[in-house]
DNA sequence: TGTCGTTTTTATCATTTGTTAAATGATTTC
DNA sequence: GAAATCATTTAACAAATGATAAAAACGACA
């Protein structure tokens, strides 16, 4: 997805503070595999996904636990850094090969205090995120994993092609094991 | 707590643009019991709680969910009302006498218009429940019962004498019998 | 104090999910 | 195309949680 697109979809602004957000950015390529964010880490920028997939995931004793995927368009950050300029506590990998959108946060911070309009860009752009983060919340608390695993499947379809089952396992909450029965019984 | 600390907890502001704010906030007073937000039903207002507790909760077919607490200093919102202007799915219920600052979205969204500093203290309102989100999404993901138990008392000592624990056990994710059965075992 | 209604705990059994190990399938590499 | 590696499924058993019912504890109040 282009960023003109990206940017307008969280908040219209004039093409002139478009432009001054897009003179932050600079677009990157990436293979597959690599590891755009280390935990324990201050993230000194956000990206925008123009092409691919990425997963962030923690560790809980020795295992990785993936909590957030993103696809194209969508913002990759670490919030702890972003809002809080503090370590993050996860990893994020590229699950294909990626085109990004790179925004160093400490410009985007100077663009807020300078333009008004980037100021509510940047302030739709966290509801949105709000937004995410509470239907996540919801799901995880009131459905059981095969409702999780359903609805993941109704809002991401080409997931499935495009991840592994023990990421999407793991996202769930569930071991592998239990996906896979899971999917057993829905056939 | 005051509504002058609550609005510089969130971000500094100057005076002036403080007063803006505070020009549009009325305090008002509810009974033990008081149902502020109504599910399916588009809010108005958000809310700061100067004095007392509340939960949000949603039905899963029969059943009362729990998903937010707030205590004393937390703001009250149904974010798909003041993000998309949607109706919400939440009940919020008072769990005691209450205290509240009432602060209508309309004039608000004006504020974030007219004033940068606002529009500022917007979006940095909207990073911090971000992080509060995230921090309880990492936690239903990553910790069992027990934890997550230990976990909300922990973060907030007060609660097991101020709310019922059919409360926190479903906030918990998990029944109440279940909840009776982890506090017993860790006797 | 004693009763009533509510909240919390305990007990029993069924169901779900986790753990470990092994088998099957799919993909990569030489 | 065979071997090696990685991903997924299946099986068997253990542990955690849910459902239902009943008992115990607590609180409000006459």
């Amino acid at each position: 997805m282009e960023i003109n697109q990206i940017i307008d979809n969280i908040y219209p602004l004039t093409s002139i503070s478009k432009d001054l957000i897009k003179a932050s950015i600079v677009e990157m390529k990436f293979p597959k595999g690599h590891i755009l964010f280390k935990a324990n880490k201050i993230e000194k920028s956000i990206y925008f996904i123009k092409k691919g997939i990425a997963r962030a995931y923690a560790y809980s004793d020795d295992n990785q636990i993936t909590f957030w995927f993103g696809k194209e368009g969508d913002p990759i950050v670490s919030m702890q850094s972003y809002v809080n300029n503090e370590k993050g506590y996860e990893d994020v990998e590229l699950l294909e090969d990626c085109e990004l959108y790179e925004l160093k946060t400490e410009q985007l911070q100077k663009l807020f205090l300078e333009d008004s309009h980037i100021a509510n860009w940047g302030r739709k752009f966290a509801e949105l995120e709000i937004i995410k983060s509470e239907k996540r919340l919801i799901s995880l608390q009131f459905e059981n994993a095969t409702q999780r695993y359903l609805a993941l499947l109704n809002n991401y379809p080409s997931l499935l092609q495009r991840v592994q089952l023990s990421h999407i396992a793991s996202y769930l909450g569930i071991t592998q094991i239990s996906l896979s029965r899971i999917r057993a019984n829905l056939k």
